[in-house]
DNA sequence: GTGGTCTAGACCACC
DNA sequence: GTGGTCTAGACCACG
């Protein structure tokens, strides 16, 4: 133990699954252009060379391509896009299960409570109609 | 958006959780004695205010007792700690249903999707040949 | 019994009090901004850490509200105040007849002893010839 | 206003006024020896010079007479421990209503408040009996 | 500007 | 020893 309170994950791989998120929620979708370097730099408060490096990320996640002179894009293989969402579900998933399992959660308690919690959701966001 | 990077909860808001996560899951039982304030500021590498202000916040949560010159104690009243594990356990469940959903997956997918991350799992530990 | 002379309730409990009495009084009116935090200090000539520790306490009574990068004020919940003036005023009386008790008056003596005193006050203040 | 949050009455007169309570209470009675400067000093942790006071202040009041090489006693003049008894009362109570007037309660919300408390408090120390 | 957090170091009361 | 309070001075996020 020690003072492990300020660390988090390095801003690039922050800033990557943001973006991932973005496309995954259809806010980017395949082919889309993905703001310039500088600018995307600017949007979000950090260093040209960090969003280098997001780029980069996604580029080797097969998520992004760029193409010199042009700029950086969403993958325009849909196929891909469909497996990130995959990925991204199981990797929320795996990391909520572990955390509950470590907490002393048993497996139907972790169910149970999920599915509670979003008829609940359900519920007061339609107005539980009888129907 | 901004430069939210570096942001994060107080720690002394990380610390009350990380305690109140030690009793959930059985580590820390009622009526335990905590570290001293010294020794927790050691052992976290904060300082003693910083866990002075922990300790007062696990007593306004009433999770923690603390008793002049003696010290500070999980509570005893084991109905309060029921009560905080479901606590927990909710917010855990609603920050994950947030996130995913924010993200653009149906509740159904979720529920399948942790359900079918749970066997998987059991599988591999167990290697499930029962049948 | 020892040297409790100089003992007395924490500086950011007093200065807490102080400001509720001046809301019960009506000095100060729901929504009213109360002083920053640097000019309390400086007013009341104690750290400003200290006068946070006012606010907060002021906040956890649901007297005052913060609103981040504006101040805070005075709650604009009358309920609330209404509420506060009826606590106020049930503590000092209590404090005030257990004080009495405890130097051996009766309830009656008690009774009797603060209306005779409120008519004298009248008397001299009105002059009461009305009859 | 300034930092007037440590200071309080002299050590003395808080002493002076804890033996006319005790006075008034019965605990000490006309005629009683008070314990000896030395003594009481060590008692109340305080300086014998402290304590001289003290004594001096009840003379004053002629609620003590010091008998050369013999100590300190409670005056026997029963009639001046009646009169004691009732500036006392006089004196919290001026001093309650002030408070409360201050705060801005009505004379007849006090008494109807004090009347109330004591009730209260007579039902839970007796049980409530019906009759 | 605002309040919120943190550190450093001190003193106190209680046991 | 324990926790509780206070000061001094710093940095942060928000608006």
């Amino acid at each position: 133990m020690g003072d492990d309170f300020r660390s988090s994950q390095p801003i690039y791989l922050q800033l990557a699954d943001r973006i991932c998120r973005e496309i995954v929620r259809g806010d980017r979708k395949a082919g889309d252009k993905l703001p310039s370097v500088r600018d995307m730099a600017v949007e979000a408060g950090v260093n040209p060379n960090t969003v280098q490096r997001v780029y980069a990320e996604l580029e080797r996640m097969q998520v992004a391509e760029t193409r010199r002179g042009q700029g950086t894009f969403v993958t325009e293989d849909v196929a891909r896009l469909r497996e990130l969402r995959e990925e991204l579900m199981h990797e929320r998933i795996a990391s909520f299960v572990r955390d509950m399992t470590e907490m002393g959660f048993r497996a139907e308690e972790i169910v149970t409570g999920v599915r509670a919690h979003m008829e609940r959701s359900l519920d007061t966001a339609q107005g539980g109609r009888t129907e």
